[in-house]
RNA sequence: GGCGCUGUAGCCAAGUGGCUAAGGCAGCGGAUUGCAAAUCCGCCAUCGUGGGUUCGACUCCCACCAGCGCCUCCA
C-alpha cells in the first residue's frame, strides 16, 4: 500500500507514556501510578522448586521480563523479584523419593530453573529470594501477626484467623464462609475451616527450625508476603503470579501482609494466564468445534479438552524443549498471545513461530547484503525517548513513526504484545516493500539515503523487538549447517549449478536444486549469488 | 454447586458501540524469476447460540452451549 501523500507529515511519540494495567484486586484496567516517582517494584511468584521446571514455568517470567523491559524503556527504574520457595511438603516428599536432602534437592532444581531461565534470555530479574534463607524473618512477620491478633498459636502450629480479616476475600472474590479448608488433623487445630498455616510445627525426619512454637518450618504464602516486604517494602506497585495462584495464595498473602502493615501490600495484581496442554487434536482452549470433525469426535466422544499443562503429561522437562527448539521461537510463542490469556501448547506451534522470526532474520540478512552491516550490532535505542525521530515527509520514514507508535501504544495498554507484535510485522513489510520499490537487490547496493532509510528501518526492528527480548543476538545457526564440509560440498554444487544455468541447461540445474531440496538444502537465486540455507 | 476467565476466518491471534474487524501461517490470483525460492501487490471472517437494550452491537445486558482455572497444601 502507498501512503497517500497528504498522510506523510511527521509522526513523533509522546516521550512520557500513559501505561494501564489490568489489576485482579479491581477487575479493570487503571493507569498506572507507581508508589515513587519514577520507581517500579514488581514481585512474581516465582516455583517451588521440588522438580525440573516446564514450560509453564517460564511463562511469568518472559511475560515479566518484558514488562520490565518496556517499563525500563518507559525510563522507569525497575526492580523485579522472583521468589524461590525451597521448603514445602512436595519438597520434602520428593526429596525423600529420591533420598536426597532437602537443601540438595532444592539446590538441584534451583540450578535448572535458573538454567532454563538465562537460555530463554529472561535476564532482568534483579533478586531471587529464597525461603529458608528468610526463616527468621517469616518468623517476626508470624509473631507480628501473632501480637496484633490474627493468628494463633495451635499445637505447635500457627494458624492465620482468616475471620479477624474484614478484607478477605477481596483479591479472589469470595467470601470466609464459603472456606472449605482441608480436612483431617489440621483442621481439628483450627477455630475456623479457612484458617491456613503460618508456621508448622515438624513432624518426625522433617527440615525443622527453631521458633517460639516450638520446631518447626514456615507454611505457604507466608515467605512471599516477607520478602517481598524484605526487598520491595510495604507497599510496592505490581504483584505478579500465575492465575491459578490468585486464590488461595495470594489471597492469603494479602491477609498477611495487610493485617500486619494495615496498608495494601501491591497496587496491582497482574495474573497471567496459564499455558495448557491439548490432549487430543483440533481446537481446544474455550473453542467450539464445529462442522464434520466435530460430528466425528462427538462420535467418538473424543471431545477434545485442554488442561492446565502442569497437570498434563505435556509438562516435560522445559530442557529437553529447549534441546528441540530455538528458545526465541518459544519466547515468541509466549508473547504472541495477551498475558492474561491462556496459551495452548503443541510443538507444532513452537515450529510455526520459528517460521514466523524467519521473517525477521530474512531481512536482517537482506539488510547485510545492502548495507554491509549487520542489524545485531546496530546501536538500537533503549528508551522511548531515544528511538525518537523525525519523520520529515519521507513516506518510509512516516511508515516506520506511525507503526512504530502504535506498537507503543500496544504496549501501553496493558503489554498487549500479541497486538504489538503485528506492527514489527508492518514494519519489516514496509522495508520490504521499500526494497522492492526501490530495486535495491537487483542493484546490489542501496545509495546514502536509502541506506540511510534501511538503518532506521533495522534500527526501529531492534528497538521494538529489543522490548519483548527478540532480537539481541544473531540465531544460532542450526547445529548441521555449521558443518564446514558441508558448506564446501553445497558450494561446490551450487557453482556447478550455475553454471549449467549459464548454458541454458535447466534441466541439470533443477535437478541440483531438487535434490539439494529434498535433502533440506534451500537454495535462492539473486543477483549478487546464490544463497544456501538449511531447512528447519 | 460457588467464584473467575475464555469462545473472532482452515489454523494461531489482536481489536472496536457506527469509517475498510490488526498481524502471522495455510490457500488463491498477479508482479518478479529460465523455472523456483525469497520479496512485493491483491483476494480470503459479520465475530459460540438465542434473546434484549440501542437510531445502530461483534463490542453493553440476560439466558444457554462449550472449554479452562481456582474452591487449601490431598495424591
Amino acid at each position: 500500500m502507498t501512503i497517500p501523500a497528504t498522510e506523510s507529515k511527521p509522526v513523533s511519540t509522546k516521550a512520557t507514556r500513559n501505561i494501564r494495567v489490568y489489576s485482579t484486586l479491581s477487575g479493570r484496567k487503571e493507569p498506572m501510578q507507581t508508589v515513587q516517582p519514577g520507581k517500579v517494584g514488581i514481585y512474581l511468584c516465582g516455583p517451588t522448586v521440588y522438580k525440573p521446571s516446564h514450560i509453564g514455568h517460564m511463562v511469568g517470567p518472559v511475560i515479566f521480563d518484558v514488562i520490565k523491559r518496556y517499563l525500563t524503556y518507559c525510563g522507569y527504574q525497575v526492580t523485579l523479584v522472583v521468589n524461590v520457595t525451597d521448603i514445602d511438603d512436595k519438597l520434602i516428599h520428593e526429596s525423600k523419593n529420591r533420598g536426597l536432602t532437602m537443601p540438595a534437592l532444592a539446590e538441584e532444581m534451583t540450578a535448572d530453573y535458573l538454567r532454563n531461565l538465562a537460555a530463554m534470555g529472561v535476564d532482568t530479574i534483579d533478586h531471587f529470594p529464597r525461603a529458608t534463607a528468610n526463616i527468621d524473618g517469616i518468623i517476626r512477620f508470624t509473631q507480628g501477626l501473632i501480637d496484633k491478633g490474627f493468628a494463633y498459636v495451635s499445637d505447635g502450629d500457627v494458624y492465620f484467623e482468616v475471620g479477624k480479616d474484614s478484607g478477605y476475600g477481596k483479591l479472589s472474590r469470595r467470601s470466609v464462609e464459603a472456606q472449605q479448608g482441608e480436612g483431617g488433623e489440621m483442621a481439628a487445630r483450627k477455630r475456623a475451616p479457612g484458617d491456613f498455616a503460618l508456621w508448622k510445627g515438624a513432624k518426625a525426619g522433617e527440615p525443622a527450625w527453631d521458633s517460639p512454637w516450638g520446631k518447626g518450618r514456615p507454611g505457604w504464602h507466608i515467605e512471599c508476603s516477607v520478602m517481598s516486604h524484605a526487598i520491595l517494602g510495604k507497599t510496592f506497585d505490581i504483584h505478579g503470579g500465575g492465575l491459578d495462584l490468585v486464590f488461595p495464595h495470594h489471597e492469603n498473602e494479602i491477609a498477611q501482609s495487610e493485617s500486619l502493615h494495615g496498608q495494601p501490600q501491591a497496587k496491582y495484581w497482574l495474573h497471567n494466564g496459564l499455558m495448557q496442554a491439548a490432549d487430543e487434536v483440533g481446537k481446544v482452549g474455550g473453542r467450539q468445534t464445529r462442522g464434520a470433525d466435530a460430528a466425528q469426535l462427538g462420535a467418538d466422544q473424543q471431545a477434545q479438552t485442554a488442561a492446565k499443562i502442569s497437570k498434563s503429561k505435556g509438562a516435560g522437562p522445559f530442557r529437553e524443549l529447549l534441546a528441540k527448539h530455538a528458545p526465541e521461537a518459544i519466547r515468541l510463542l509466549l508473547i504472541s498471545t495477551h498475558y492474561r490469556s491462556p496459551i495452548l501448547f503443541s510443538e507444532d506451534e513452537i515450529v510455526r513461530n520459528a517460521e514466523k522470526l524467519e521473517t525477521f532474520y530474512r531481512f536482517f540478512k537482506r539488510y547485510q547484503r545492502l548495507t554491509g552491516e549487520d542489524v545485531y550490532t546496530l546501536p538500537a535505542a533503549r528508551s522511548a525517548a531515544e528511538g525518537d525521530f523525525s519523520s520529515g515527509d519521507d513516506p518510509l520514514l512516516v511508515e516506520l513513526a506511525r507503526q512504530r507508535a502504535a506498537y507503543l501504544d500496544k504496549m501501553d495498554d496493558d503489554f498487549n504484545t500479541a497486538g504489538a507484535i503485528g506492527h514489527l510485522f508492518e514494519i519489516v513489510t514496509a522495508l520490504n516493500r521499500y526494497v522492492e520499490e526501490r530495486k535495491l537487490e537487483a542493484a546490489l547496493k542501496a545509495g546514502d539515503e536509502e541506506r540511510a532509510a534501511l538503518r532506521r528501518g533495522a534500527l526501529v526492528v531492534r528497538e521494538l523487538g529489543g522490548i519483548l527480548g527478540l532480537f539481541r543476538q544473531a540465531p544460532k545457526a542450526p547445529a548441521a549447517g555449521g558443518d564446514e564440509l558441508v558448506g564446501k560440498l553445497v558450494g561446490l554444487l551450487i557453482e556447478l549449478r550455475n553454471e549449467a544455468r549459464k548454458t541454458k541447461n535447466f534441466a541439470a540445474a533443477d535437478k541440483i536444486r531438487n535434490e539439494l531440496a529434498a535433502m533440506g538444502v534451500k537454495l535462492e537465486d539473486r543477483a549478487g549469488g546464490t544463497d544456501w540455507s538449511i531447512a528447519k
